[in-house]
DNA sequence: GTCTATAAGGGGATAGAC
DNA sequence: GTCTATCCCCTTATAGAC
C-alpha cells in the first residue's frame, strides 16, 4: 500500500511526514476549526488558535507557516467530505427515494460529526467565498450539474415531480447544514443547551418525510427503516 | 403622533434627533450592514464602514459611539422584520396553506431586500450569538412557541401530516434564508453573477410548492396565484 | 458637527539561539 | 522541533482645536 523508497532504510529527509509532525497537524486543524467557528477568520487569533492546541504559537507556525494556509486547511476538508456524499449515482440501492433519504441522513450526519468545519465554511461563503470561490467553481459546480442531470432523469421518467432540481439541492444543503450553523439558534428555540441525537433524528424524519413526499415520492419511512 | 415638548418652540436641546442626525443615521447602518456582512464583525473597520457611508471615521463615531453599538443596531433591525412575519396568527386569510405560503413568500422577499442585514444576522449566530442571545430567548423563542401551538393546533384537527413543528420552522427559515446567507454559492452553482428576480420565483415556487405537499397539504399553486 | 492628532493595545510573522 | 525576543502594521477610541 505505501510508497516505497529505493532504499532499504527509511529516508527520514524526504517528504513523508514524521509520526510528530502528523499528530500535532492534526491537533491544529481541530483547534482551528474550533477557533474560527466560533470567531470567523479575523476574529479568530493564532495564540487562541495554538493554545486550544496545547503549544505556542510560534511552534504552530512552524507547521503551518501562516493564518491563511491553516484555513483554506479547513475549508477544503469540510467541503471535500460534503462532495463524496454529493455523488449521489456511485450509491448501492439506485431507486430516487433511497438515493434522497441516504444522502440527506449524511449530510444531516456531517453536521452532527463536524458542526466546526461546517459553520467556517458558512462564514466564508456569507462573506462571499474569497478564498474559496475558484474552489467551488472547479469541484462543487460540476459535482452538483451530474446530479442535477440525474433527478432531470426522474422527472422525465415520471418518478418525481416537475420540480426545480438545483432549488431541491440547495434547500437540501440549507436544511441540514442549519443543524450545524445554526444550531445556537435551535439550542435556544428548543430550549436546550445542546442537540443530541434525538434532535437529529426528528430534523433527518422531518425533513425526509417532508421532501421525499413533497416532490412526489410515494415513500414510508417504515421501509427505511425496516 | 409625534411626542410633544410642553413648551411652544422646539426645543433642540431636548432627544428629538435633527433632519441630520437620522440622514447620517440611516446612511451609517446602511453602510454598516454592508461592510459588516462582507467581512463579520472584527473583519469590518470603522475606517471602511465610514468610507462606504462617505464620511470620515471620526464623525461616525460622534454619530455611534462604538462599533458594538452599531453591530447590535443592524442585529435587531433584521430580527425585528423577521419577529413582525413570525406572527403568523395575525395575518387576514386563516387556512394553513395561506398562511404557510405566505410566511414563506415573506421570508424569500426579506433575503431578496435585506441580504446584508440576514448575511450579519447568520455571522451572529454561527459564532454562538455572544452579542444576541439574551434577544432571541426574549423575543424569538415566544414567537416561536406561538406559532408551534397553532400548528400544533392544525395536526390535531387533521389539517396536516403529523410532523414536528419545530423542524418545520427550523427548515423554512434556513430554505428562505440560504438565498441571502449563500447567494455566493448559488450564484456560483447556477453560473450567473447575481440571483435575479427570477431565481427567487423559482425558489418561492420550490418551497411552497415541496414545503407545503411535504406536510400533507392539498394545496394548489394555481389557487394563490389567481 | 467636523477635523487633526495621538494614545493604547493587539496580532501576524520573522530571526535566531538552543 | 521548540523557545525567546521583537519588528511593524493595523485598529479602536479619545482629546481637543475649529
Amino acid at each position: 500500500m505505501s510508497q516505497k523508497t529505493p532504499e532499504d532504510k527509511p529516508i527520514t529527509k524526504t517528504r513523508r511526514p514524521s509520526r510528530i509532525r502528523e499528530a500535532h497537524e492534526v491537533k491544529i486543524i481541530e483547534a482551528a476549526e474550533h477557533i474560527f467557528a466560533q470567531r470567523g477568520f479575523n476574529g479568530a487569533t493564532l495564540e487562541s488558535i495554538a493554545e486550544q492546541a496545547s503549544m505556542s504559537k510560534q511552534n504552530m507556525l512552524y507547521y503551518f507557516s501562516s493564518k491563511e494556509l491553516l484555513y483554506q486547511t479547513v475549508l477544503k476538508n469540510i467541503l471535500n467530505l460534503w462532495l463524496e456524499k454529493l455523488n449521489l449515482i456511485n450509491q448501492p440501492g439506485s431507486d430516487p427515494a433511497t438515493m434522497l433519504s441516504n444522502y440527506i441522513r449524511d449530510k444531516l450526519e456531517i453536521s452532527k460529526s463536524h458542526p466546526n468545519g461546517s459553520k467556517v465554511f458558512a462564514n466564508e461563503i456569507i462573506n462571499g467565498a474569497p478564498h474559496i470561490s475558484q474552489y467551488l467553481e472547479e469541484n462543487l459546480k460540476p459535482a452538483l450539474e451530474a446530479d442535477v442531470k440525474l433527478v432531470k432523469g426522474w422527472i422525465a421518467e415520471g418518478l418525481i415531480d416537475d420540480i426545480d432540481p438545483q432549488h431541491l439541492f440547495f434547500v437540501i444543503w440549507a436544511s441540514t447544514q442549519t443543524y450545524a450553523d445554526f444550531s445556537t439558534q435551535i439550542q435556544i428555540a428548543l430550549g436546550k443547551p445542546e442537540l443530541d441525537d434525538g434532535d437529529f433524528k426528528n430534523a433527518g424524519d422531518f425533513l425526509t418525510h417532508t421532501l421525499l413526499k413533497g416532490i412526489g415520492l410515494t415513500f414510508r419511512l417504515e421501509q427505511l427503516n425496516s
